[in-house]
Parts: C-alpha cells; sequence; structure tokens
RNA sequence: GGGCGAUUGGCUCAGUUGGUUAGAGCGUCUCGCUUACACCGAGAAGGUCGCAGGUUCGAGUCCUGCAUCGCCCACCA
C-alpha cells in the first residue's frame, strides 16, 4: 500500500462477494488514527472553523473494574454518531475519553483478588494496597482504550485523562479547598449509610432499596415507676407494646414514642419503660412522626440506628446509643450480647425476650431494606465522624440554569425528575473509609492537636481481635511508632484543626512538621462531578479550558442523573461560574433479548466485542442506535444485530457494482451547479429524494432523534437505491434494446417477441434472446449514462450514513472515490455532511417516477398471482391518459422490471383487449395483462370485487366525511381539498375496476 | 405513598407540533440460485394501536379513569 489515503489494501483486488468487517475495521481505525483526524484542535483565528461553534464532548469515564459492557458500547455510539457528524459539518470537534478510578468499585475488585491468596488489605498496608490497585489500572486501562476503539469511537486518545492525573487530583483539591472556605464543607458526626461489608460510609444516592419478607415483632416494655426501697425499678405490672422489624437494636433505644393525637396513649407520654435484659429505663413521649395506624401505635425510638428515629431523637434531645460495631456486630451497648453479628444477636434476643415472656407476637410483615449498591450488604445506619457537603446553596444555581432553559434535557421529562430531586437535595456524606480514592486533602498537626486525633490500630496478628483505640499521644507514649501509626491505622481528627490545602503541606501553619493526612477518601462522584473542566485542565486556566467549555452534550444514562449529571451541573457553575455542558441526551439502558438487565454476576450480559466479531461494529452500532428512542430502554437482540449486518453487506454490494459499471473509466460526479433538467426522470427522482433525505437526516440530527435519521437512511437506500434506481440503472447501462426512441422495446436481435407463460405458442420463440444482457453503456441516442448519478448519490448516502456506521461507508468511500474525479476530501470521516441544500428538489419527478414504480408493482403483482414464471415476459397494456408522456419515457423499465413486453403505452383503454385479461387500476393508470390460457374467469372476478368493495368502502369514508358540514367548516381548506382529490381518485378506481368486471364473460 | 415509562400484526420496535389506506425488520406463506448482494430478489397474508370514557370536523397521537409490566423517588418502625 503505497498510497496511504487509501484504507483499502490492493484496489486492484476484487471486492470480496460479502462484508467482512474483521478484515476491514482495525484497518481502518488506524488510518483515521494515524491520519490525526480524532485530534481537537482550537481553529487558527481567522480560520473558517474558528467561525463555528465548537463541539465538545467529554465521555463519561468507564470504571477501571474491568472490560466495557453493551451499555458503554450504547454510549460510545450516540457520543461517536454525534461526534463524527459535528466533525463532517465543519465544527471544531472535541471528544475527550477518560477512565474513572470507581473507587469503592475497584477496591472491591482488587480486594478480591486479594482473599483469594488469602489475605485483605490491611495485611499489606495502605501503600502496598495503593500499588495492588495501580498494577490492575495499568492492566485494565490498555483493554478499556482498545473496546473503544474497536467500537470505533473517534476520540481524542491525545486528551485521555483518568481520574487520578494530576489534573484531576488538583481539582479535586481546590473545589475542596474553596467548598471548605466558603462554609460548605463540614466534619461531623452524624448518622450516616454504612456497609459493614465494604466498611465505609455511602451516600444516600450508593444505597439501593429493596422489598423483602420479614416479620413484625411485638416487645412489651414493662412500665416503671419510681423505685423500690432497695434502689431496683418499681414495675407497675403494666406493659407498652411497640412493633419493630429489627428488635437487635432495642438495646439502643432511648424512649418509646405515640403519636400526640393518640388517645390510647395520652396517658401513658411522660411515663417510663424499662428495656428487657439490659434494664435501661427509657421515657415514653408524643411525636408527630409516630403513625397510628401501624403497629401498636408505639415505636421503639433508636436514635443510634434509625434515621427517623435519629429525627425524632434530635427533636427531644435523646441520647445516641450505638450498639454496634463497624462490622455489625454488637458492642458493649448491647451487654450479654456483645460480640455477635447483628442477625445472630436477633435471634438470641428473640429467644430471650420469649422466654422472659416479652415478646407479644410475631407477624409476617414486608418491609423496605437498604443495601449497599455495590455489594447488597444490608447497610447499618451508623453514628460517624465524616465529611459532608453542604448542597442547599449549590442546588440553587443548578436549578435557576435548568429552568431558565440553558441547560436541555433530552428526552425533556427528565428535567422534572432532576428538578424534583435538586429541590429536595440534602447535604452529602463525602467521605469514604476506603484507600483508594483522592485522598481528603485535610491534614492534622500531631504535635499541637495529638490528644484530639484518635488513632485505632488493628492487631496485626489477629485480625479478628478488636483494634486499639487511643489519642495519638496515647498511642505513642504507649510505645507505638509513628511508623507503625501511619501505615496500619486509621484516625479522626475529632476536635483538632483541620488544615486544608490544594499542596500538600510540608509543615503546619504554626511551625509544627508532624502532619497526619486525613486518611478517609472522597466519594468516586466528587470528581466525577469535576469532569467536565478538570479534563480540559482546570483549575489552570488552559487554552482547552477557555475554548471548549462549556461543552456542549453529556451523554450519559438517565440512571446517574443524580450521581452524576446534577454534581457536574452544580461544581461547574460553583468552580467556573458556567453551565458545563448545554445538553443533556439521556439513553435509556440495554436490556438482554429477556429484557432481563445485563448483569455480570447473574450471566446475562452481553460482550460489545463478542457482538463486533461476530457481525461487525457497525451492525452493532446501528442496531443499538435503532433499537429504541433516547431515554428508553431496549432490548438487544441478536436478529437485530443481523439486520445490521445485512444493511452493512447491502451498501458493500450496492457499491461493489457500482464500482463495477464504473469499470476503469474515471467518472466525474454530476456537476453540483449545472442544470439537471435536462437528466431522465429516474436521474431527476433519485436526485430529489437523496436532497429530501439530506434535509430530513439534517433535522432529525438537530432534535437528536439519531435513530430515526439511521432508519431513513437504510430505507433509502435499500429500498429506493437498490431496488428501484440501480435496477433501471442496469437497463440503461446493459441495454435490452437498441430501439431508444420509441420507448418499446426489442431484443438484441431486433426480432425479440414477447413471451407468455403458456397459451400464445407464437410468443414462446427462443428462450435465450433476452436472457443474453450486454454490458455496455448505452450510447448516443439512448440518453445520458447513469454512472455520475449513480456515483453521486452511492457517495451522499455513504456521506449520511458515516456517522452511524462508519467502517463501511469510509471503507466504501474510499474505493468508490477512488473511480471519481472532483472529489476533494481525503477521507469521509471529514467529508462535509450533505444538509440538503443542493437544489436538486424535484416534487414532480417525485411524482411521476412514483407512479412508474406503481406500474411495474402492479404487472408483478398480476404476474405473481397468476404464477407466471418470474423468468418469461408477458405482454401488457398500460392505459393512461395523462401520464403517457412519462410512461413511454419509462418503458424500456416497465418493460425489464415488470418483464412485460411487448408492452402497449396506449390513450384509450378501448385498444387494450377485453377478454381473458386482469386489470389493476391505479390512479389516472389502468394495466391490462391478457392472461391466453392462465385466465379464470371466476378467479378474476373474485379478484376485482373485492379490490371494488375495498374502493368502494374507502370512498364510502371519505364521502361520509366530505359530507359532514363540520369537516368542511372547520378543517383546513388544505385537508378538505385534499379529501375531495382522493374521492375523485377513488371513484376514478371504482369505474375502472367496474368497467373491468363488466367486461368479463359471464 | 408519590412520580415516570411501556402496552401498536407471532416476535422486536418506529410512528415528536392530531389530518390520506398505521410502517419496518425478523418470522410465516408463494415463487425465484436473473453475473451487486441468498447477509439476496419478487409477491402475499397478518394489526378494533392494553381497556373504558371524553375533547375534536377528525385521536395510535390530546384529556380522565382503569389494568398489566418495569423503573425512580419517599423516614411507616
Amino acid at each position: 500500500m503505497t498510497d496511504d489515503r487509501r484504507p483499502t489494501t490492493d484496489d486492484r483486488q476484487p471486492m470480496a462477494k460479502a462484508y467482512e468487517p474483521q478484515a476491514t475495521e482495525d484497518r481502518v481505525y488506524q488510518f483515521w488514527e494515524t491520519r490525526g483526524y480524532f485530534k481537537g484542535r482550537i481553529p487558527e483565528p481567522g480560520t473558517t472553523a474558528a467561525a463555528r461553534d465548537p463541539f465538545c464532548i467529554i465521555m463519561p469515564p468507564p470504571n477501571v473494574t474491568g472490560e466495557l459492557h453493551i451499555g458503554h458500547a450504547l454510549t460510545d455510539t450516540v457520543e461517536d454518531i454525534l461526534i463524527r457528524w459535528h466533525r463532517m459539518l465543519g465544527d471544531p470537534t472535541l471528544w475527550v475519553p477518560g477512565v474513572d478510578h470507581a473507587g469503592i468499585a475497584t477496591q472491591n475488585v482488587v480486594e478480591k483478588q486479594l482473599a483469594k491468596e488469602g489475605m485483605t488489605r490491611h495485611d499489606l498496608g495502605r501503600e502496598e494496597f495503593e500499588r495492588r490497585v495501580w498494577t490492575w489500572v495499568e492492566r485494565v486501562r490498555p483493554i478499556i482504550s482498545n473496546q473503544h476503539r474497536r467500537l470505533g469511537a473517534s476520540a481524542d486518545w491525545s486528551s485521555e485523562v483518568f481520574t487520578l492525573d494530576d489534573t484531576p487530583q488538583r481539582a479535586v483539591r481546590a473545589t475542596f479547598k474553596k467548598m471548605f472556605d466558603d462554609g460548605l464543607i463540614y466534619r461531623g458526626e452524624r448518622l450516616i449509610n454504612w456497609c459493614p461489608r465494604c466498611r465505609t460510609a455511602l451516600s444516600d444516592l450508593e444505597v439501593e432499596h429493596e422489598e423483602q419478607q420479614g416479620n413484625l415483632w411485638y416487645i412489651r416494655y414493662p412500665v416503671v415507676d419510681g423505685k423500690n426501697a432497695d434502689g431496683s425499678p418499681r414495675l407497675t405490672g403494666e406493659h407498652i407494646t411497640v412493633a419493630t422489624t429489627r428488635p437487635e437494636t432495642y438495646v439502643g433505644d432511648t424512649a418509646v414514642a405515640v403519636n400526640p393525637k393518640d388517645e390510647r396513649y395520652t396517658s401513658w407520654i411522660g411515663r417510663t419503660v424499662m428495656l428487657p435484659v439490659i434494664l435501661r429505663e427509657i421515657p415514653v413521649l408524643a411525636d408527630e412522626a409516630i403513625e397510628m395506624e401501624f403497629g401498636t401505635g408505639a415505636v421503639k425510638v433508636t436514635p443510634g440506628h434509625d434515621p427517623t428515629d435519629f429525627e425524632i431523637g434530635q427533636r427531644h434531645s435523646l441520647p445516641i446509643i450505638n450498639v454496634m460495631n463497624k462490622d455489625a456486630t454488637m458492642n458493649a451497648e448491647a451487654g450479654p450480647y456483645e460480640g455477635s453479628d447483628r442477625y445472630e444477636a436477633r435471634a438470641t434476643m428473640l429467644r430471650d425476650l420469649e422466654e422472659l415472656g416479652y415478646l407479644k407476637k410475631t407477624e409476617p410483615h414486608t418491609l423496605q431494606i437498604s443495601t449497599c449498591s455495590r455489594c447488597h450488604t444490608v447497610i447499618e445506619p451508623l453514628m460517624s465522624w465524616q465529611w459532608f457537603v453542604t448542597m442547599g446553596p449549590l442546588a440553587k444555581p443548578g436549578i435557576d440554569v435548568v429552568r431558565e432553559g440553558r441547560i436541555r434535557f433530552v428526552p425533556d421529562r427528565f428535567e422534572r425528575i432532576y428538578l424534583n430531586w435538586m429541590e429536595n437535595i440534602r447535604d452529602w456524606c463525602v467521605s469514604r473509609q476506603l484507600w483508594w480514592g483522592h485522598r481528603i486533602p485535610v491534614w492534622y498537626s500531631a504535635d499541637e492537636d495529638g490528644d484530639n486525633i484518635i488513632v485505632t490500630l488493628p492487631d496485626q496478628r489477629d485480625s479478628k481481635a478488636p483494634p486499639r483505640v487511643a489519642t495519638y499521644n496515647e498511642m505513642l507514649r504507649s510505645g507505638v511508632s509513628r511508623e507503625t501509626i501511619l501505615r496500619y491505622a486509621t484516625w479522626t481528627g475529632v476536635d483538632a484543626t483541620p488544615i486544608v490545602s490544594i499542596e500538600t503541606p510540608e509543615q503546619s501553619p504554626t511551625g509544627g512538621g508532624n502532619l497526619l493526612q486525613e486518611n478517609d477518601v472522597l466519594d468516586t462522584w466528587f470528581s466525577s462531578g469535576l469532569w467536565p473542566f478538570s479534563t480540559l485542565g482546570w483549575p489552570e486556566q488552559t487554552p482547552e479550558l477557555k475554548y471548549w467549555y462549556p461543552t456542549s452534550v453529556m451523554e450519559t444514562g438517565y440512571d446517574i442523573i443524580f450521581l452524576w449529571v446534577s454534581r457536574m451541573i452544580m461544581l461547574g457553575l460553583y468552580n467556573l461560574g458556567d453551565i458545563p455542558y448545554s445538553t443533556v441526551y439521556l439513553h435509556g439502558t440495554v436490556r438482554n433479548e429477556f429484557g432481563q438487565r445485563m448483569s455480570k454476576s447473574l450471566g446475562t450480559g452481553v460482550d460489545p466485542l463478542e457482538v463486533v466479531e461476530k457481525y461487525g461494529a457497525d451492525a452493532l452500532r446501528y442496531t443499538l442506535i435503532t433499537s429504541s428512542g433516547p431515554g428508553n430502554d431496549m432490548k438487544l437482540s441478536e436478529q437485530r444485530v443481523e439486520m445490521g449486518r445485512n444493511f452493512a453487506n447491502k451498501l458493500w454490494n450496492a457499491t461493489r457494482f457500482v464500482i463495477s459499471m464504473i469499470g476503469d473509466t474515471n467518472v466525474a460526479p454530476i456537476d453540483l451547479g449545472g442544470p439537471i433538467s435536462d437528466l431522465p426522470l429516474e436521474d431527476r427522482w433519485i436526485l430529489s429524494r437523496v436532497e429530501g433525505l439530506s434535509r430530513s437526516v439534517d433535522e432529525l440530527m438537530r432534535k437528536f432523534e439519531l435513530g430515526e435519521a439511521a432508519r431513513q437512511v437504510y430505507e433509502f437506500v435499500w429500498s429506493e437505491f437498490a431496488d428501484w434506481y440501480i435496477e433501471i440503472a442496469k437497463v440503461r447501462v446493459r441495454g435490452t434494446s437498441g430501439d431508444g426512441a420509441s420507448g418499446l422495446v426489442r431484443g438484441p436481435g431486433g426480432a425479440e417477441a414477447p413471451r407468455v407463460l403458456t397459451g400464445a405458442a407464437d410468443a414462446d420463440r427462443g428462450s435465450g434472446g433476452a436472457e443474453a444482457p450486454r454490458v455496455q453503456p448505452v450510447a448516443g441516442d439512448a440518453g445520458p449514462s447513469p454512472l455520475p448519478v449513480l456515483a453521486y448519490v452511492l457517495e451522499r448516502s455513504l456521506r449520511l450514513l458515516h456517522p452511524v456506521m462508519p467502517f463501511v461507508t469510509e471503507e466504501l468511500w474510499q474505493a468508490l472515490t477512488a473511480k471519481i474525479a472532483g472529489i476533494e476530501e481525503d477521507a469521509l470521516i471529514i467529508a462535509a455532511y450533505p444538509r440538503g441544500e443542493s437544489g436538486f428538489s424535484d416534487p414532480a419527478a417525485e411524482r411521476e417516477m412514483e407512479m412508474l414504480i406503481d406500474v411495474v408493482r402492479a404487472i408483478r403483482n398480476i404476474r405473481a398471482e397468476k404464477k407466471v414464471e418470474p423468468a418469461k415476459f408477458i405482454e401488457a397494456y398500460v392505459v393512461a391518459d395523462g401520464a403517457r408522456g412519462v410512461l413511454e419515457a419509462g418503458a424500456p423499465y416497465i418493460e425489464m422490471l415488470g418483464r412485460a413486453r411487448p408492452l402497449h403505452i396506449i390513450g384509450d383503454i378501448g385498444d387494450a383487449p377485453k377478454d381473458q385479461v386482469a386489470t389493476a387500476v391505479l390512479e389516472g393508470i389502468t394495466v391490462i395483462v391478457p392472461l391466453m390460457g392462465l385466465f379464470d374467469v371466476e378467479a378474476e372476478r373474485a379478484r376485482l370485487q373485492k379490490l371494488i368493495a375495498d374502493a368502494e368502502a374507502e370512498a364510502g369514508r371519505i364521502e361520509t366525511k366530505l359530507a359532514n358540514e363540520q369537516f368542511r367548516s372547520k378543517a383546513p381548506e388544505k385537508v378538505v381539498a385534499a379529501e375531495e382529490e382522493r374521492l375523485a381518485t377513488v371513484r376514478t378506481r371504482v369505474d375502472g375496476l367496474r368497467a373491468s368486471l363488466a367486461e368479463l364473460p359471464e
């Protein structure tokens, strides 16, 4: 391959009979990439590109947890279509790929690997563990990038970013500091969602809710009234019964609550009850939040383990008792139950309570349980020190920009969902007790705050043993070295002064050098929220940031509107004072053919690369984009992918054919400026159609109706260009005749006679005559060659389709344009996208061509119904008054495509035979096919009667409509006129059919 | 408890400002290995557009209610 313009291996080699994506895709991708077409370039001032709006998409970074799934393929497809389209429109275009470190998810993956080796991360220590994760990252990243390439993603790889690269790291720290300085970040001990397995706090959004069958247990708390003489509580013998789904938390109860309006309990308010077994006395109080109808109407209040109870506790200043350890085993507060897992403890407690007579009853109950979205362990609400972001002030501008329409959602229904969430936003718990991620840029000075830093040191020899907890200073005094603390311990700066800094500080502001960095990392979504600008260099004011920000479209799944989209909007506005993008395009979830969510663990997933290998990337892309509209889920079925593959093959063969027709001669594309009125009808028709298609596609793309755009090109290429124009072009190029002038055509020998299947004996003469086509251009008076139009329309179609099916179109375009003069661009990927501004629109040609097509169809229909052998020619009459000229010009095509010969185009129906004929009546045209020998009077009568009945029914419907005064007065004139015209047409058809029926012998 | 989406021929889906006879692919039936393509071509059958009301001259499309499935949000222990 000497000419590097051409990605095809060797243009002298004949094209394969079927499209082979495997032989094409990698080569074509390399061609694009080495040519630098993906590079997002900031245009030089004064150039034409500089005058255009830039188009930029920041790719949602896949997690480094593993390989891409089919959802990523959808993301790539949608985004690549938009990017390629804009690139072809001539817009400066940038698509930034990236990868997400995915804190908790990736940590889990690596921890699982360690578990196989019988280790935990604590065996390695933080630094070593991080190294292990990095090794994993280095392994996975090339796989991911290769997958994007296989899917055809034309991303600018030179701009690829990882969330733990320096710039995003800096962006994270800068944002954290800005928020801290603005008072938007605070540290506090709150009831948070704790995953006992991941051993970290989670935000509300990382918690999933599922229904579960459980029990409602009714527990009696004895009433206490003062003390006995010996100081022990004096039981009155009464009980208040509470209903609970979580009996094990009763040891953390600090009250029993009832609704103040609940008359059953009015007298109980203010009294004291006692918790069985652990014998703690707690008050009965009134709170509005209690539903009287539920359970007994009396509720145990556990502020340390239930969000609702926490709020009740706040209202009544109740103590908060944490009864569990971080691994969800019971702690010392649980007294005799200390050390057992929460569910074991539940079982033991229930048994004890029952034995002591405190368990009144048990009834089945369906409850909502909250689970960790990563590992599906039931989360535990737990009091814990965490970092939070105050969201209210951030949300306000994020609401405004959507309300004002500065950011629009596609489809727009998600706007309300977004707004609803934003309006009810809650503070965001951003700290995670993980080792993999952006470590919070907060330091504590051990020199100054050593007594306020609480250190938790796990036992290195026995991971089951409880960790040592002490202040930093105490830990040092007891002989633990600073190095050991740094390596194995975690610490919390309770009451210590946080030092927040973008740069890692060498020493504390007061001069002490003994600094401990906060060991929590940030929620992965914190850095994700900065993605639209941290990828472009922020916090530096880079040229890239200035030129590309705000970006154009954020394309992602609707399932992460809150997790991601909302945060990008808020943080973009907060950090840069401007929206991160103007459009949010949301795609749905890809499901398998049974409608199941694809999941690796369930084995219901589809590997996109397997599909690519079997059917080609273009087929997969076509399928993904046409299988549903924006915002809707789709089922991916193999059959549908086959459809995409077949289409690629259709294109391939159509192009192969056009190229073979062109042969060795170069063909100039038709002159875009010249008049086309001299061209034959079918040329004007297909040019007008491709023009209309271009306009329609342009419009659809602007509205983000990408699937519909792709579908329309499919329809055009297959059903109009290939099925009709190419077939007609064959007739024109090869000829079947010499006598172009008369419109009626003779065979090559000049004496080809009409042939009818049977019957007309004289008709069947010489079986070979018509089947000996000659591949040669029609010369002279036979009219212009169809090759320029053929090449032009095909070339336009490839352009239109390129964003959706980039590989096959580029490959074919290169091969095709090698045969065409006057194409300026070097590659389809950068060729101008058609927008339907060539002035080829010709409604009359479209109407006339449709007429010809209808005539051919009518003849084919009769042939099929009468079982005429496909290869045989039959005589046919086409009766028309107004359209004779068109029909005569199209006669050669009617002949060949309808296999009708001799073909008589006549003006008077009286000149057509009446006996033993099949008739079809079209708009202003009657097709008559003599069927000597094949003719069955009764069958024909039945056929005509059915047609008449259908037509009459239709006429009746229109008549009723037109007779309606309301319709005449209220419907637009255009609609009324159209109905009238339609009625006239139908009536003519009825008349024609009736006449044919009358001609039938009795 | 709120909200959203889906419901169109056997299957999978289009149908986006209400307006001719509701489309496609697959599947089915009939025919065809015609030199671009059997990953194909020709023809055909197949739909009261979930149900019930309503608005309108006119509803698959707008409104109301209901049903089934799916999803999201929500502190009923």
